[in-house]
DNA sequence: AACACTATTTATAAAGG
DNA sequence: TCCTTTATAAATAGTGT
């Protein structure tokens, strides 16, 4: 439980690096719910784990749009 | 000093909600940079003001890229 | 893997300068 | 408005199931 300070440096440790990446994430999703509701903001956060998985939240839902994106160096 | 739980609804008085909203956009930036260190993720946070002012962290730096985006419902 | 527990750290609300 | 203080709520690391 909680023994010390925790250093904020990459957990090397894979299961203990993957427990606290799902728990941390949802709380980052909390937080980011809550300053949008309590400050009337609109709020994204937007997370990749390291095997490229997707993971967002959003305070506001958008209507899905068709885009076409014309991406030059 | 924090009077029992808070609500977590707006805040009507505007000058406690500007407080807040300093403080929790920090308070998730922060968090969104230690999910990225501890966890070897890609972490982005955007985060629009009432009044329409944009404030974002990301864990990453990208070079700029020149979009062009066509937007058809 | 996902949930429960809990000691401890961390965030933060309110107040004061 | 911005910094500091501090009491308290909230998040969470490690453990157990």
């Amino acid at each position: 439980m909680v023994r010390g300070k925790t250093e904020i440096k990459l957990i090397e440790n894979t299961t203990r690096r993957q427990v606290t990446f799902s728990k941390r994430r949802s709380g980052l999703f909390k937080k980011a719910f809550e300053l949008s509701l309590l400050c009337d903001a609109e709020v994204a956060a937007i997370v990749f784990s390291p095997t490229g998985r997707l993971y967002e939240y959003s305070s506001t839902r958008h209507d899905p749009l068709s885009l076409s994106l014309k991406i030059s160096s």
